[in-house]
DNA sequence: TTTGGATAATTAAACGATTAAGCTATATTT
DNA sequence: AAATATAGCTTAATCGTTTAATTATCCAAA
């Protein structure tokens, strides 16, 4: 057993106290006029030995843990798990290490998981909301812990986040549709209060509207949870109102993907049967039968800002920055 | 401000020592023998005040972190952003957090990884071991670190590990493809010398050789790094040589995918042009044009498995566990 | 000779928890 | 009455760092 070895280990092979070493060892061997020779010989001890810093003994002393915690609503959805590389990446460039947790959309996993990451003193916060969890963020905010949302906000309060705009992403789909004489336009969503959804719904309605189209009848709405399921009900009733519906969009990535499995199950060719718009793209949105079209986020650059934004926050500033970024149409 | 209360302000307010509240908030005040109106008074104090233990300060007197640390080559791979689903929820619920970092299949990227969860002590390691990693492995055994394997492993050292039968997987996929009477099969693999591949490469050959197929002319190997460019140039300058092929094996997911790719942009159909089988499933091989088969891991046992193993580990047992699971051909 | 300033090191407190060991009444036994 | 046991606390060390405060020595200036 290779035992660890801490700076008094060090210290005692070469002969000084402790403080000495650390000191050496964080390059305050100028400020502290160190002796040129003494810092040679602990340096060389401390590699010699092997020596790595205890980030916990440290983190207690610092009170940081260089640690962001991560909250997705689970990461083994592609989108998210996508988000969480580009986070990774970031902020190991910056030294941080990421830590996770899958909320599955639900406001008492997410208080879990938000608590384990309090008590594990992270940094600081990157979290894709759920519904129901202000209460949870603002108690977060409350305590001045660094906190950026992602993909979803809360109106009602005041904290940075880094958001599509949704309205447009939705009111652009839409209106491409409707531009190529299509009127009779499903909009598949979650049936939530979530913003992202709330405004993906409006940017539909909008465009619909400004048709002079009732969308109402248009509007599907899913319940996330075994939303395999849900699609199947929730569908099988729709096209029973709606018979000749010309085109399909579904509100995210997750949606899009359930739909595309109601629709191969059913032999609903696309476009021959009815033309299709989804989220965020994929492998199976270029592998499909025909390449789909999808709105396109900016997920490289949103990631990498989240982090940034986050880092400026742990910095110690106590700017509320809302950044909200265009999506893109991939007509194919 | 909401400063985090720590023992010291339960013991203040309570007017009793630091040592006693810690006892009661763990439950041991029945073998400290602790009056009664003091432990309720505490702990009422804890509940009002919402005490959280702080897990840094913990893990530093404790030697033990109640982290596990798992490493995998891309976490944006839906294959190992599943596995880390599962490992998430099977520690979570013995009270462990995971941490998790990307390799990028690279030796380098690899160490700093294994160095960060070092820092930060982690009490465990579940690691897909990337090409060259030996010595890194052998490091973590040689400080009596808790380490599983998974998906891979290294036959030269003595270490936990939970893979797939990966001869049998590839052995059975090519035997189907042999009895349904066609010969010509080419084996498209990573350039590696990871056993998890070349098991899957002899399982091939072997099936091949059976029916005295000269396999080497069937065998494609493809670079890991920018994997889309490489299957370009390998799959160009296979079937240059090979013109009639008529079937294809991706040996695992990732080259599934890209090999989707590349048969898509050349116009080769599924399976009108060409017979497939791939690795893992997923939405891909569900969702194309036709439903495409393949080997199928039973990965949610297996991750489950790996948690489970490497708890057994950190109990402090000894035993070196090595469990193999088989595979199961889907083929529609 | 005393004072003051560098220089080069050490000491010790702190972070927040855990836990072995010690202490002080009171109760029980001999 | 003295010895011992027991209930109920407190003290203090410890984990491995960081860092403010202190000390010791030497040398130059007053």
């Amino acid at each position: 057993m290779e035992k660890r070895v801490s700076l008094k280990d060090i210290a005692k092979k070469v002969g000084v106290s402790v403080a000495l070493v650390s000191y050496v060892l964080n390059g305050k061997d100028k400020q502290m006029r160190i002796g040129a020779e003494v810092v040679r010989k602990i340096n060389q001890t401390a590699a010699d030995m092997n020596y790595e810093p205890n980030q916990i003994a440290r983190s207690l002393r610092m009170g940081s843990t260089k640690t962001i915690g991560l909250v997705v609503a689970d990461i083994s959805n592609p989108f998210f798990g996508q988000l969480a590389r580009i986070v990774e990446d970031e902020a190991l460039k910056m030294g941080y290490t990421v830590i996770f947790g899958s909320s599955d959309e639900d406001e008492g996993k997410s208080g879990k998981v938000l608590n384990t990451f309090l008590n594990r003193q992270v940094d600081g916060y990157i979290i894709v909301p759920s519904e129901g969890t202000v209460k949870q963020v603002s108690s977060l905010l409350r305590r001045k812990l660094p906190v950026v949302l992602f993909d979803r906000y809360f109106p009602e309060i005041n904290c940075s986040h880094i958001i599509l705009n949704n309205f447009q992403a939705t009111f652009d789909a839409t209106s491409w549709l409707l531009s190529k004489g299509l009127k009779k336009i499903a909009l598949v969503a979650y049936k939530t209060s979530l913003i992202h959804m709330t405004e993906r719904i409006r940017g539909f309605s909008e465009a619909m509207e400004n048709k002079g189209i009732d969308f109402t009848k248009y509007l599907v709405e899913v319940k996330f949870e075994q939303s395999r399921k849900e699609m199947e009900i929730a569908l099988n009733d729709y096209f029973k109102r709606n018979k000749n519906t010309e085109a399909i969009i579904f509100a995210n990535n997750g949606l899009s993907l359930e739909g595309l499995y109601y629709l191969q199950k059913h032999s609903m060719g696309i476009p021959g049967d009815i033309a299709f718009i989804g989220f965020d793209g994929g492998e199976v949105f270029d592998l499909y039968s025909t390449p789909l079209s999808y709105v396109k986020q900016p997920l490289e650059e949103m990631g990498k800002e989240a982090v940034n934004v986050l880092m400026e926050s742990m910095k110690g500033s106590n700017k509320i920055i809302r950044i909200m970024h265009d999506s893109e149409l991939i007509i194919r």
